[in-house]
RNA sequence: GCCGGCGUGGCGGAACGGUAUACGCGGCAGUCUCAAAAACUGCUGCCCGACAGGGCUUGUGGGUUCGAAUCCCACCGCCGGCACCA
């Protein structure tokens, strides 16, 4: 009895890791010859511990990696750390540790866990978002676009909590109320820095030559939310503008396309005077995609934000309208955009009119919060015959439906019996002279009839937004800004980066950013004047870090660019981009946006940065639900690894379902996983012992069945690896070996035939992508000298992918009756005669005549009766 | 509510419009063992049948087709995204 080492995968895997590092054989050269394979994940939060999610990504990001690398490609795989964020502010005041200490401590722990799993990380090109080095160029990018008036600040909008005294992330408001104090959460107006995503809305519309998904293709498109229509400026008599109340009057939105109210004639700055008394007409316009229901309009409503309300608003409508507007102020948008079936309209009327600009009519003006300020322009022209929203308003508040647009053929109803607005498009009717205008033209006729008459215009209007990038936070990094008394907002010059982020701060219980209370970092002077200035104390959102790092990648250590153009040219776009389908589309947005606006400031030469990209599914508990801490069915990594081995882990990761799909944890599935390796493991050894016996170089028949199955496992698993199907992958490899021990078993001397040894070799290769560890061990074991991982993928003859004899189904009406055992090559009419001649189709036809014969070649044959 | 996706054995899942249930898990039986575990071998969709064999089966109901898990229509259920977008 002989003893043979017994699989030992921990120790095994630690032999290798440590001998890949040595060597760093997964580090790209850029002077390589090979074509360039850029295989991107999205880098990690480094939180503190790896978890399954990582795993279940960067496996199959990783298997893909190897698999091109193999395939010839000179393959990058970068990682690195999205390290600023909330989460280490949090952890700071609650363990009482610095932000920098926590997150460095975590990123030294992830980067062993990173190692274990086995995956061919590119190390030398690391990025960590919260070090200087990275952070001076986050900083400098900020620099390019200030100059070119691609960030600006306004007043915006912030969750605020009135008792800490701060701003609110989403995440921190649960159920409308601050998480850490309960007190109800505020809509706050503050100063901020935004950047200018909506100059590219079209442009990001556009997705040629990129293989992304096309759900996320559509949930950009989505997102960014064209809609064609027209602007159309319904006027009112106001009151003239009186003192300035509040700090604010009629502060334009002047950040989106339409302004929701100028002053006819002039700027309403200008024309306005503070006298009392006097009335003057203002123009509002609507954004509607929907012209031609003009004359349905029979009210007017607007948001309760909009800066003309107050103006709007009759004497004896004030304390109604002021009690709604506070109450819209403490609703979440949440809640306001909630569209929960017995949630009713609420609106108040404020009194007042405005004029319809084509029929000149009069209609009353509302407030009412199902209208948003930040769509649009703030104001909606009430259709209720034709938009449902508008339908259910009017029915709420007893407002009169007019009908105006009937489809072809339909006859006149009353609108008071409709049960729905009526949204499909047809001829204009009840519309003056625009009567019978047929629906493809009416939206344009309409249009050319406010051009005509300079009461609106066509107009494209987005749902996007553009992108607050303000946080008023300590852990990012510092947006590199001095405010001077005399100067302003000055951008620091940039032979003056980076703005260091103090190492150290306190978290004070004010909440305020902890940078106002760093009096060397506060205090500057004006890069202009010289005088004594203040520094931005708000650091820019982590999604900007994000936009770029996969630039930064083509050549992280350079201290004097962010980029240079001729290693981002070698290197980029990426070419496979894997991860969570949660960014479909923030991040992706932004990132996109970034290279679009870098491009057109001269900086890239490059317009998207991701040639193909995948999502991968999502590892659910052992319970079949969606991991979490409070449910207490994560699955720890190091724990399984510690049992199976990262292969195993990989491989049964993989074998769970479909990468695209995720699947619940089973640890039954990986057991059936490490025994397969098991048997991989004892397969080989056991042959290469058996061979060392003596008598290699024989040949017996069966070496021939080898040698075919070799070469159809080549053609079906490399056809797999292309189109990231690993689940089949796996099954394939399963099957491979399930063979050549079946085979083995029949003749015990196919040991010694090297075309059993060849498909020892092919096993290992086809597998390496999958389980690098074993696969490394076993093909040293096997006689090689040099990595598994630097082997050539491997080819295989078509010709012996097929067999000499196939099956053919014999079918009677559809159904199965026979099989036939034929050559290959057999022919229809030889089919045709062994098929009638079938006892077993005899009987199924009980005699009947064939009515029809059909004959798919080399598969099937039908026979009706 | 809108958009997208998915419903296949006891379970995870395979299946160019052409042999449904590959591969794995679980279960049953056996080999080895004093015994058990491990390992190995065989069987394992459901129903009838001793066998031979027959019938049924891809959420439900229709349709297209020589042939449908796959294509079309309607319904039911589950999952994800977006949230009154004018």
């Amino acid at each position: 009895m002989i003893t043979r080492a017994k699989y030992n995968p921990v120790a095994l895997e630690e032999k290798w890791q440590a001998r890949w590092d040595e060597r760093d054989i997964y580090a790209a050269r850029d002077d390589d010859p090979r074509p360039k394979f850029y295989n991107l994940v999205m880098f990690p939060y480094p939180s503190g511990d790896l978890h399954i999610g990582h795993w279940y990504n960067y496996t199959g990001a990783d298997i893909y990696g190897r698999y091109m690398r193999m395939r010839g490609h000179n393959v990058t795989q970068p990682i690195g750390f999205d390290a600023f964020g909330l989460p280490a502010e949090n952890a700071a005041i609650k363990r009482n540790i610095q932000p920098r200490a926590w997150t460095l401590d975590n990123i030294a722990r992830m980067r062993e866990q990173l190692k274990r799993m086995g995956a061919g990380w590119d190390w030398p090109r690391e990025v960590v978002t919260c070090l200087p080095d990275y952070y001076t160029w986050t900083q400098w990018i900020f620099l390019q676009f200030f100059k070119n008036g691609q960030a600006y600040r306004t007043k915006a909008p912030a969750n605020w909590c009135p008792t800490c005294n701060t701003t609110l992330a989403n995440e921190q408001v649960v159920n409308g109320a601050c998480e850490r104090c309960g007190t109800p959460v505020e809509r706050r107006e503050i100063d901020q820095w935004l950047l200018r995503i909506t100059d590219y809305a079209d442009e990001l519309l556009h997705f040629d030559g990129m293989d992304w998904p096309e759900k996320t293709r559509l949930m950009q498109t989505n997102w960014i939310g064209r809609s064609e229509g027209a602007e159309l400026r319904f006027t009112a008599r106001v009151p003239v503008a009186g003192p300035i109340k509040n700090g604010k009057r009629a502060a334009a939105k002047t950040e989106n396309a339409a302004t929701p109210a100028t002053v006819a004639g002039g700027e309403s700055e200008n024309a306005a005077t503070p006298a009392t008394g006097g009335y003057e007409q203002v123009e509002i316009p609507v954004f509607t995609t929907r012209p031609d229901t003009i004359y349905g309009v029979t009210f007017f409503v607007l948001a309760p934000e909009h800066p003309l309300v107050e103006r709007l608003t009759a004497p004896e409508r004030r304390d109604a309208v002021q009690a709604y507007i506070e109450q819209t102020r403490h609703e979440s948008e949440i809640e306001r955009l909630s569209t929960e079936k017995d949630r009713a309209k609420t609106g108040v009327p404020l009194g007042g009119a405005v004029t319809n600009p084509v029929t000149g009519q009069q209609v009353p003006v509302w407030i009412a919060d199902y209208v948003l300020m930040g769509y649009g322009t703030g104001a909606v022209m009430g259709v209720p015959a034709h938009d449902q929203r508008d339908f259910e308003f009017a029915r709420q508040f007893g407002l009169p439906i007019v009908e105006v647009i009937r489809e072809e053929g339909e006859p006149a109803t009353d609108p008071a019996t409709w049960e729905t607005a009526k949204t499909a498009k047809g001829a204009m009717v009840n519309s003056g002279a625009f009567d019978g205008t047929p629906g493809p033209e009416a939206i344009r006729r309409v249009i050319e009839w406010a051009e005509a008459h300079g009461v609106g215009k066509g107009a494209v209007n987005y749902r996007m937004r553009d992108w607050l990038i303000s946080r008023q936070r300590y852990w990012g990094a510092p947006i590199p800004i001095v405010y001077c008394p005399e100067h302003g907002a000055v951008p620091v010059p940039e032979d003056q980066l980076p703005v260091m982020l103090p190492d150290e701060v306190e978290f004070k219980p004010t909440g305020e950013s902890p940078l106002r209370y760093v009096p060397e970092f506060l205090h500057t002077t004006c890069p202009i004047c010289g005088k004594p200035a203040t520094r931005e104390t708000d650091t820019l959102d982590t999604f900007i870090c994000s936009a770029w790092y996969f630039l930064r990648y083509a050549d992280p250590r350079d201290a004097q660019h962010a980029w240079v153009n001729d290693k981002v040219d070698e290197w980029l776009p990426v070419d496979m981009y894997i991860g969570g389908a949660e960014h479909a589309v923030m991040h992706l947005l932004y990132a996109r946006y970034f290279v679009k606006a870098l491009r057109d400031m001269g900086l890239l030469n490059i317009s998207e940065p991701f040639r193909r990209l995948y999502h991968q599914g999502i590892v659910l508990g052992r319970d079949g639900v969606k991991m979490s801490k409070s449910r207490g069915n994560v699955i720890a990594p190091d724990d399984v690894v510690n049992v199976h081995g990262a292969d195993a882990v990989r491989a049964y990761l993989m074998f769970m379902g479909p990468f695209d799909q995720g699947g619940p944890w089973n640890d039954k599935g990986i057991e059936g996983v490490y025994r397969y390796l098991n048997r991989v493991w004892t397969l080989v050894t056991d042959a290469i012992e058996r061979r060392g016996e003596g008598g290699e170089g024989q040949r017996v028949a069966a070496g021939a069945s080898v040698d075919r199955l070799r070469h159809k496992m080549i053609a079906r698993v490399s056809g797999e690896y292309d189109a990231l199907r690993y689940n089949t992958a796996l099954a394939a490899l399963m099957e491979f070996v399930n063979a050549l021990n079946k085979l083995r078993d029949e003749t015990p001397d196919l040991v010694r035939d090297d075309r059993f040894a060849a498909a020892l070799d092919t096993l290992m290769v086809l597998l390496a992508p999958m389980t690098p560890f074993i696969t490394e061990e076993l093909w040293h074991e096997l006689g090689h000298d040099e990595s598994i991982h630097e082997q050539p993928w491997p080819a295989y003859d078509p010709a012996l992918t097929v067999d000499d004899l196939i099956t053919v189904v014999v079918q009677v009406n559809g159904k199965v009756r026979d099989r036939l055992e034929v050559a290959a090559d057999v022919s229809e009419a030889d089919v045709r005669a062994l098929a009638l001649a079938s006892a077993r189709v005899q009987s199924a036809t009980g005699g009947r005549e064939p009515k029809k014969f059909v004959y798919v070649p080399g598969r099937l044959a039908n026979i009706v009766v």
